[in-house]
DNA sequence: TTGTATGCGTTATCAG
DNA sequence: CTGATAACGCATACAA
């Protein structure tokens, strides 16, 4: 059966000494003389002792731990930033909890008060609130226990402390690119309007337009989970599009790719009946005929970029309390879905 | 400042109760009246109050936590498993804290170290270890805590608990089609060979050749790191081999991809000159042009029979000690890339 | 139905 | 340099 576990109570009992001075010189504490030190060690390594965290979180209050919530982990984009967070906090010393809200406040909520309630020293979110100001963080505004938005902010982003990119450039540079390639109709598929993200990108689009006296066409934006079954299903209804849009400005590679393949297995020449733009460029996007016009958006870099911000903000005392916004840069990349190069 | 944080005492004291009562008042234990716990718990919500999971866990020995280790976690598959397992391990009550190896043994090893010390209550590993019994493990089954390996388990597999997909049977079904379609010298891209998953896919490989009594040829055995620079890599090696093969069955679909779109550029034609075959369904594998010919391997339901698993493991007693092996149907996905339909 | 005493494993404080 | 004591916050056995 389950053996007992060794303490550092074993280890103090076994060489005639106490378990303060035990722990002492398990942390290398320098008041402990290297004799003892190096007994002390060797005992513990000879009993398998391995110190209890949990134990020593509860005594020092801090747990080494920051918890991350996102809307799914299962995105390649989402995946990249999870990755560039783990080995940035990893190498802090640092570790994560990760959690899903698919994309409903309800279980975001829940995420809070589960992280809230180990201990976290910092929370990372990726919101799916459209609200303003989501009042369920509030238990770690209270304690100072930092809160990092990454990519998607609440909507007072000026409130909290961020890290994004600047959406509504994006947003504008990709527009803009159309409207110079000759594109006037220019169908905007995006995704929850609620979300700054998408609101941000709109905004962009807006202004490019503007620029070029062309007016804003409400029924040229449609909104969308953004998924590949909503790709399949947009496609359907350009198809019936009379006359045809110009370009499809899409806010993610992957449905971009998705409304690409639909189009094209239903006899529409790609760029040359209509032009098509995603966003984040996903690995694949390069490979495919024609290869896709998108943003890159380095996935990792945001990970990393959050998790350092996060650590300057456990490490600052007092706790850094003026919200700051951490814009991240980003590449327009232009391919083949939106000029007749070959590629 | 940070507020000192509600603890059950506070409540007690404010409602002239005993700690205990509020403890069970919380977790509606049945010896509490209604109308205390009604009161206690009107109160908890008043002051905000928020319980200490550590300081619960410490007492408990129960942390609701379940490791994950996995080699890394931005790939479509991993990422995949990972969503399936937050999301079966948080419906019953649990949560992760996931990590990478980076392909590490030593890596592995630290991360294996720190699970334990935040005394998870299973442990949930993709391993990149090649030896035969990991001995960091140790503290694990010393301790009775449940090891479940998934998609990649150790060489002695009889020893462990196993979630996998019949690799080898993958392996075969994939060079017999192309075997049956008229490919004889068959290039195979395979990963890391000390790991039991390509072992296993490669016997496959060799069986099928057995079979139509072809003789095996070692050279035509690849190993890379089945990522897309190794792809590149491994088409230009392959434009120059004289003369091409006549398939490739690569390890992984975004590897295959990769080789595909390279070969394509340098004017081999897919399937006519050169029939390629990926493993995992990337979903946008149907989408390339010709349509990827793969296995389809569900990371989503893995991640998810993983934990079921693992919670069984947990929730039995006395612990199963015998080891037990999952093994998940797969699907071979027929399409493009091996013959000439027009996809 | 509720309270008392105690322990989970560690570390901080203070004394020696 | 080392030891005694207490405390982190909660939950259990036992008593009332």
């Amino acid at each position: 059966m389950s053996k007992k576990g060794v303490t550092i109570y074993d280890i103090a009992q076994s060489l005639n000494v106490s378990p303060p001075t035990v722990s002492r010189a398990l942390k290398d504490h320098p008041s402990i003389s290297q004799q003892t030190r190096q007994m002390i060690k060797e005992k513990a390594m000879e009993l398998g002792y391995q110190t209890n965290a949990l134990a020593s979180s509860l005594r020092t209050q801090k747990s080494y731990t920051l918890g991350v919530i996102v809307p799914r982990l299962n995105s390649k984009f989402m995946s990249s930033v999870l990755a560039g967070m783990e080995k940035s906090a990893v190498d802090a010393g640092y570790h994560l909890i990760i959690m899903q809200s698919f994309e409903t406040e309800e279980k975001e909520k829940e995420n809070v008060r589960l992280l809230f309630n180990h201990r976290v020293d910092g929370l990372m979110v990726s919101t799916t609130s459209s609200s303003d100001a989501p009042e369920y963080f509030a238990p770690f505004f209270e304690k100072n226990i930092p809160v990092v938005f990454f990519d998607r902010a609440p909507k007072k982003q000026k409130t909290y402390h961020c890290v994004t990119i600047d959406n509504q450039e994006a947003g504008y540079l990709i527009t803009k690119h159309l409207l110079e390639n000759n594109s006037r109709r220019i169908l905007h598929i995006t995704g929850n309007k609620n979300l700054q993200v998408y609101q941000h990108r709109l905004e962009g689009y807006k202004k490019a337009l503007k620029e070029k006296n062309i007016t804003y066409d409400r029924s040229l934006i449609w909104e969308t989970s953004l998924d590949i079954p909503d790709g399949q299903r947009a496609a359907q209804k350009i198809l019936k599009m009379k006359p045809l849009p110009d370009a499809v400005f899409v806010a993610n590679d992957s449905c971009a790719i998705t409304i690409m393949h639909y189009l094209q297995k239903n006899g529409i020449r790609i760029p040359e009946m209509i032009q098509i733009t995603g966003f984040n460029n996903d690995p694949f996007s390069a490979f495919f005929k024609p290869s896709l016009t998108t943003i890159d958006y380095p996935g990792e870099k945001m990970g990393e970029a959050t998790v350092n911000f996060m650590l300057q903000l456990i490490n600052s005392k007092p706790i850094i309390s003026v919200p700051r916004h951490l814009s991240l840069d980003f590449k327009f990349l232009i391919r083949g879905s939106t000029h007749n190069s070959h590629d």
